[in-house]
DNA sequence: AGAGTAACCGAACGATCGGTCGGTACAAGG
DNA sequence: CCTTGTACCGACCGATCGTTCGGTTACTCT
């Protein structure tokens, strides 16, 4: 039982840089020599730590995905009114989404080449689902406006929601954080743009 | 001077083939090997019509940059008050993505590999700062709350239009039309979701 | 000191990558 | 008929792909 360690990687610090680089050039468009130069080893010492380029994505997709279910398992998610749990959960996704910023935006990338992306593909289809079930609550409740379709609305607030991972950087000088951008969020989809709304 | 076809491919064709097959499995993810079999003709043969991968992927993109900034050349992005710009901006946009979806979305997804990919993404941010200058002026007039900083609501309104890409599908029985949509894009950007606003 | 093992490496694997080459089939113009 | 040039093909190129293998190094434990 000896431990010895020279520089100490592990399956998580190589995924920290792997996902880095996958979100700089693409899943496709990285290869594993890519990887070693970001990590500073080896191409094949890579493989003493993970089984290979596939598990590394799927370690990736797997955070994201866990993040954005537990979001749904909170209190704010399942008590009260639907209105103010679709408010709570979209608040909550901006969070996540900010907090686990380079493996979202892994996830909301994949393209479904693989078994592996097709795994990750279903299972967002499924918090997708859970969501729009929120919004068409909220409409039954008679709390969202009656002249625009539901599910078109939904679609609408998840693409401005998950689009933050196009150009949302966290704030080294000047950015956004997170309260303020999920604040931003929330009253635009909700009250809109308009002056006198 | 003879003009001896058999089956006809022109660049033009063999586009529309290679940009399905691109947002199928993502540039590089698609080989040409993939083309060749999806446009019925050898590996081969493509390069008599094409110089290569790439110059499908510049044709392309281009196809899409010209179609989003011919919307800034019309009369109704050049004359009016700035709110009413943007708005037509907004929904014109909406009606280009849907009627050039595929290079559109080829666009949206380039990641900068490549000399054309970082061409095509100095474009798209040339386009995105033409819109925004718009959201200012807009700001300036007090059409638009004050509540919300206006740099980040571009980004959001931004990201909800380009979400489209995502997910919305020509509408072979039940789906959205452009117009639809388009109005409701508007709607909830400017008016919000909520009942009483 | 010696054994055991985690961390790492260079070299090479077969497969596939984007792209090239020499040639063939065929239709139009003379 | 024969020439010309387009559309197309199979075979192949060097390079790179993800992965494997046989070691070597460096550390801990006894």
């Amino acid at each position: 039982m000896t431990t010895a360690r020279r520089d100490a990687y592990t399956p998580e610090t190589l995924l920290t840089v792997a996902v880095r680089i996958f979100n700089e050039r693409g899943y496709d468009g990285t290869s594993m020599e890519h990887l070693s130069k970001a990590a500073g080893i080896s191409k094949s010492s890579i493989y003493h730590h993970v089984a290979g380029k596939e598990e590394l994505l799927r370690r990736a997709v797997s955070r994201a995905l866990d993040s954005l279910f537990a979001i749904l398992e909170e209190n704010g998610a399942r008590r009260g009114r639907a209105i103010e749990r679709v408010e709570y959960v979209t608040r909550r996704t901006v969070e996540v989404l900010v907090a686990e910023l380079p493996y979202v935006t892994l996830l909301l990338r994949v393209r479904g080449n693989t078994k592996t992306e097709r795994w990750a593909l279903e299972r967002r289809r499924e918090f997708d689902q859970r969501v729009a079930d929120l919004l068409k609550a909220a409409a039954a409740d008679g709390d969202l406006r009656a002249d625009v379709d539901i599910r078109l609305a939904t679609r609408l607030l998840f693409g401005m929601v998950n689009s933050l991972v196009e150009w949302y950087r966290p704030h080294p000088g000047g950015g956004y954080d997170a309260d303020q951008v999920a604040e931003t969020v929330v009253q635009l989809a909700f009250d809109g743009l308009r002056t006198d709304s």
